[in-house]
DNA sequence: TGTACATCAGTGAACGCGCGTTCACTGATGTAC
DNA sequence: TGTACATCAGTGAACGCGCGTTCACTGATGTAC
């Protein structure tokens, strides 16, 4: 058995790096892709060790303290990158038309689409979302009550519901987002030969239908709800 | 510092267990309840070791092979303890009356006294339903998902109900049970002085009384429900 | 009822391992003159 | 442009610790006669 020595190499020589701000950035996002990486192949982000994330992004375990202090740091970063990515998604929501049912069937296609290609992503936050991480599960659930709440102001310019309360705004907004996670996770829990199925059949065409139905009931009953609440 | 000698002791000096039988269940349980001591005093299931549950259990940590297996084996016997108390509360709701917008009211009451009286159980289900460790996770998921269809055939005996389809009834009661489970997660996130607020203010109550028209809502677009889809 | 043996829940020492963190270091990149 | 020094990203050895699991054991409870 051959001990691979990486010190052999000049320090930037698998990569193209010159400068020292370019190769810091690099083993920072190594890191970080380390971290999803080993958090996708099954294991909690709690349970990551700090050698094993260093180890998987081909550095020295204490080059992990360059960039930083603790895990649960590397972990906090890990909740901007993958918020970044779904406030992205939502700003391609919000793009486009308004007409009233083919927005919520294209809002369920962008959350689909989205999962497929950021899955690592959703994985991250649906897992920390849960867990006993305090500091990590608290970044998540105070992004997602922004989410919320943004979701409700948007509602609060349609017509129908421009006289709703502020309270019961954040209650339907509730509702839609608690729907939208829920299918998220039913996605993520699909298994591989399943997750990029066809449009308009199979596992993923059923979520997808079932999600689209699950976000018109409530809806449907907006109408009604003034005259009852 | 002095050392505690255990074997001093009797083995059964500290309880009243006469018979073996007795005595092995006795520390069987106090593993089960070591295991969720420490799941609600902060960690997750999958960070405990089998060291620290024997530890707070007060036996030796080969003592722990004598029980379980693994920690998965214990996982699965947790599992199954908190589904039993998820499932005795499930019948308390489904006697007494079926007045609709009491049962409503009655339900949300039932399941925030369940999760300030069987705190720990709750818990530990919310925790492993988002966990890493797909055994568990399946088996919680697997047993919510029995908990939404034993609820579809019950909504099915409505008069307003009875001419959905299966998948429309499931999908309904995915919907409520998604916003009991949100409920659910939201009073455990709730800080201690909040935990036994007052039944009518405070945040207790606010997480009622927004619980309850999220239910509300959903269902009162089921008249309009066949026409539509 | 009394005795001799079997069962078995819990003990305690020992092991090898991966962990987080410390420290002094190396050598390429950056900068001042 | 050339040189001498500073910076700093990443290295590698070392530490003490708690972990899961093994093994042979102890001694109280259970049972056969």
């Amino acid at each position: 058995m051959t001990v691979h020595k990486r010190s052999q190499h000049r320090h930037g020589s698998r990569s193209q790096h010159r400068t020292q701000a370019e190769r810091r950035e690099h083993t920072r996002q190594a890191l970080l892709d380390a971290a999803l990486e080993q958090v996708e192949a099954g294991g909690s982000f709690e349970a990551l060790s700090l050698r094993g994330v260093a180890r998987e992004a081909g550095v020295v375990p204490t080059a992990f303290y360059r960039h930083f202090a603790s895990m649960d740091e590397l972990g906090l970063a890990l909740v901007e990158e993958s918020f970044r990515t779904l406030r992205a998604m939502l700003r391609e929501a919000r793009e486009g038309g308004l007409p009233p049912t083919r927005l919520i069937h294209r809002s369920v296609a962008i959350l689909i689409e989205q999962v497929r290609t950021h899955r690592r992503h959703y994985l991250f936050i649906a897992r920390v979302r849960s867990s006993a991480d305090g500091v990590l599960r608290h970044a998540v659930r105070t992004e997602i009550r922004l989410v919320i709440s943004e979701l409700a102001t948007d509602l609060a310019r349609f017509p129908v519901l421009r006289e709703w309360t502020t309270e019961d705004l954040q209650m339907l907004a509730s509702v839609l987002v608690n729907t939208m996670i829920a299918t998220v996770e039913a996605i993520l829990e699909l298994p591989v030969a399943e997750r990029d199925g066809p449009a308009d059949s199979g596992a993923l065409a059923d979520l997808a239908r079932i999600a689209e139905k699950q976000l018109r009931l409530p809806l449907l009953a907006v109408p009604q709800w003034r005259s009852v609440a």
